[in-house]
DNA sequence: GCCAAACATTGATCGAAGTCAAAAACGAAA
DNA sequence: TTTCGTTTTTGACTTCGATCAATGTTTGGC
């Protein structure tokens, strides 16, 4: 359930953090104010839970601060992450009553929502905002792509090289580091979160941590601060093509 | 590259087997005659590559006979499939100048091709074709979890059932057997291509194919000949949830 | 500061799936 | 039919990651 927020109680559209690139990115001012009358804000403390899966869903929402998961569980309890939500990243899908997934927040979590019937309607008549979402819905196909090969073919120590450097690389674009200096950052998941994402135990994930730390790829200190002394190093360790393909 | 075509040298859009499923589904006639000016058929082989990863695309598609697979392949190797490509699918992403993706014919293959430039152009002044593109992209996108946790967390056994149930479904649905009695179908990928897309080796697919024959779960005839004396007990066996959740 | 709970590391052992290798089954072409 | 090549099956053995279990480490509440 929604906790009361203090940051974000309410914004305006065209002050907030992620204007240019969320759902709305491409809105006027029309239909931004139009957007206003029917969003508001939730924030989750990390852990908690935001929607489960099967839920009825009422609204749809950009993470406007903090980092969310979506996962999906067997019968059984075993769990497997199916996306990462970043600010803004979107949340629902317009058409659909229930949820697909369970989303849980990962940090302290703002969500800008809107309520579903009206954000259908009104998808319908503003081409800007079903543009933008597809183009959203396509780049979240490519990582959940990306994510497949990962998952499917990558040995353990190579899903924890590509984890570090996603994260790494997202971090270095956020603080315009220099590429050629060291990148420090702190992991946002725990050994367990990071199992659900790489499809791995959590065990295996600490043991291949203390691997790359033993042969100096990375550098830990505490269980969460890492640096990467050198990235290229880093991304040898991801059997990803290392010619090329730089996305992002 | 393309090999003349027979069946389909040029189809009226309103006798189009996919016309109600593809990306053009909502469109009316008048813009149906639009998409008649900038389209064109090509026909494939099976084992034919249709597009390469890196390629320059000057074309998206839908599929309108046959199967394709989306393979994604690491320097050493090492292939995932991402994707299955069925009739009325979508080939090829509106604003992307190169293929993300190998794209391979599994079957004899054809598919509805639009130049690029101009469909990314009415595309724009299109709401019916983006509506209906995002709707198929969230589509692909659930796939593509479900897909996640299929590779990261299930057994081989269950990894072999899902794709034999997802196979039967089809097909059931196709033919409308009847729900009690015996469900029958042909494989349509080799071992090898149902390895790459379930994430094992072909030995274990066979090994796999072998003992649920053994346990009575199914009945083969050849290679490739499958009959499934109780739909319930193969799913049993996928992991999946048994009780509501019935997609498609 | 102390304690409890959550989070993380490390070790020993096991087992599912991979690897290497050979044989069998099938299909297409001569 | 015979033969060749592809696809599939099966066997023996290995290995990577899972499992079970114990021990460390950090964090926040009192």
């Amino acid at each position: 359930m929604a906790v009361q927020d203090h940051t974000f109680s309410h914004v305006d559209c065209e002050a907030c953090p992620i204007r240019h690139r969320a759902v709305c990115a491409r809105c006027d001012a029309d239909e931004l104010e139009r957007l206003e009358e029917i969003k508001y804000y939730r924030t989750f403390e990390a852990g908690q839970t935001v929607i489960w899966s099967g839920d009825r869903m009422d609204f749809v929402a950009s993470v406007v601060e903090g980092i969310a998961s979506l996962t999906q569980a067997m019968e059984d309890g075993r769990t497997q992450m199916v996306g990462l939500l970043l600010p803004s990243d979107f949340v629902g899908r317009p058409g659909r009553e229930t949820a697909a997934y369970n989303v849980v927040a990962t940090t302290r979590l703002t969500m800008c929502c809107f309520r579903k019937k009206p954000f259908e309607a009104m998808m319908l008549r503003t081409p800007h905002i079903s543009q933008r979402l597809l183009e959203m819905t396509l780049d979240e196909l490519d990582a959940a792509r990306e994510w497949m090969l990962l998952l499917g073919r990558k040995t353990a120590r190579e899903k924890i090289a590509s984890l570090l450097a996603i994260i790494a690389r997202r971090d270095a674009t956020l603080k315009l580091a220099s590429a050629t200096g060291q990148i420090v950052f702190d992991l946002p998941l725990t050994r367990e979160a990071m199992a659900d994402y790489l499809g791995l135990t959590l065990e295996t994930v600490s043991r291949q941590i203390s691997a790359l730390k033993r042969d100096g790829v990375i550098q830990l200190e505490g269980k969460r601060h890492i640096t990467v002394p050198d990235m290229d190093r880093l991304m040898d360790e991801t059997g990803d093509d290392t010619d090329g393909g730089v996305y992002i």
